[in-house]
DNA sequence: AATACCTTCAACCGCCGGGAC
DNA sequence: AGTCCCGGCGGTTGAAGGTAT
């Protein structure tokens, strides 16, 4: 946490988003109500565009990349609040033993958390937990963020119910929340609903899945976004309500491309991003289309960062990534 | 009740890669 | 080819709140 006053005088080596901000002087620190409140309402009118102009168009006094982060891990109208549920535990164990310590592709398969939060949730609870876990067993054991230590000390914490059938899962009526269910029928005709209220209520789905945020309050969008057919509500399927499409934070990957493959989702079916919204009040056309290009999975020599757990020889590279998933029906936790 | 210690998590920092010029 | 800008990522920090003593 930071003090939520703080301004600062803008580094000139540091941060160039904010090149153009007129007095050089941007805030940093924690989010006002009001910071919240005007980030809002300008991406729920403008969508996203260039960070530093949505910072300055907003009337920000924060830097580009700052109310990035804000959106992202916070004022995001799709984000889950709340505890992480043994399922979603399971998969994050699940997955870092996989992926390591890439939060983003590991948040890509959990619909609503983001990187930070599940980075957050690992380095606090999981570690202590796994550490605690193997103590016993391995008193010499030291970080085990390493993901084949983690593997190690997955038996004795994994619960007993199917990892897969949250992470891969493509039956329709399937309760789990992962990219896989990602309903294509709902996308591409999504309920015409009328009206922002009805765009945000719960559509009498039934109870709201996720908490609201104190910070939906104050833009006082009453109802929430967080109703009804929300991601992981709803049968699990990450569908669009009514008039407001939230993109996902990473989608469709080359991972993902071949887990869909492993499951035998048609894959050419993921082109969600592609989705014309041009008739939607709240216009996100201005996302990134080809959001691919956003995933990390060519980011090479992840052994230097401590992420391998085979040695020094093995450098997850694109095609390396792709293999692990191709092979993750040997993987022992997996049954398929 | 007061203090120390621990945990959580929002936010910052620095780095990197891609695209534009 | 070099530089700049921007978005994205993982690592880290540190204040707030909780718990133990």
């Amino acid at each position: 946490m930071r003090k939520p006053d703080q301004l600062v005088k803008q580094n000139n080596n540091n941060n160039n988003n904010n090149n153009n901000n007129a007095n050089n002087k941007l805030r940093k620190g924690l989010w006002s109500p009001e910071e919240d409140d005007r980030l809002m309402k300008y991406m729920l009118t403008n969508g996203q565009g260039c960070w530093s102009e949505v910072a300055r168009n907003a009337g920000l006094q924060r830097c580009g990349k700052s109310c990035r982060l804000r959106w992202i891990n916070y004022l995001r109208p799709d984000l889950k609040r709340g505890a992480f549920s043994p399922e979603e535990e399971d998969l994050i164990i699940h997955l870092h033993s996989i992926l390591g310590n890439r939060w983003s592709q590991i948040a890509a398969r959990l619909p609503g958390r983001t990187d930070n939060e599940i980075k957050n949730f690992w380095n606090s609870t999981v570690k202590k937990r796994i550490r605690n876990s193997t103590s016993s067993s391995s008193p010499n054991h030291s970080d085990s963020s390493e993901p084949g230590e983690v593997m190690g000390a997955l038996t004795s914490m994994i619960h007993d119910h199917d990892i897969i059938s949250m992470c891969i899962d493509s039956s329709p009526s399937s309760s789990s929340s992962s990219f896989q269910n990602i309903n294509m029928t709902n996308l591409f005709n999504p309920p015409q609903l009328h009206g922002l209220d009805s765009c945000y209520n719960t559509s009498g789905l039934g109870p709201s899945y996720f908490d609201m945020p104190p910070c939906l309050n104050q833009v006082g969008l009453e109802g929430g976004f967080y109703g009804g057919q929300g991601i992981l509500a709803g049968g699990g399927h990450m569908s669009i309500e009514g008039k407001l499409y939230v993109p996902p934070l990473q989608s469709a990957s080359l991972e993902e491309n071949a887990l869909n493959n492993i499951t035998h989702i048609d894959s050419s079916d993921n082109h969600a991003n592609n989705i014309n919204h041009s008739d939607n009040n709240i216009n996100f056309n201005t996302l990134p289309t080809n959001s691919t290009n956003n995933n990390n999975v060519q980011r090479e020599n992840i052994g230097e960062q401590g992420n391998h757990w085979e040695g020094e020889n093995l450098k997850i590279r694109e095609w390396d990534l792709d293999d692990l998933m191709q092979d993750i029906s040997s993987y022992p936790l997996l049954d398929f």
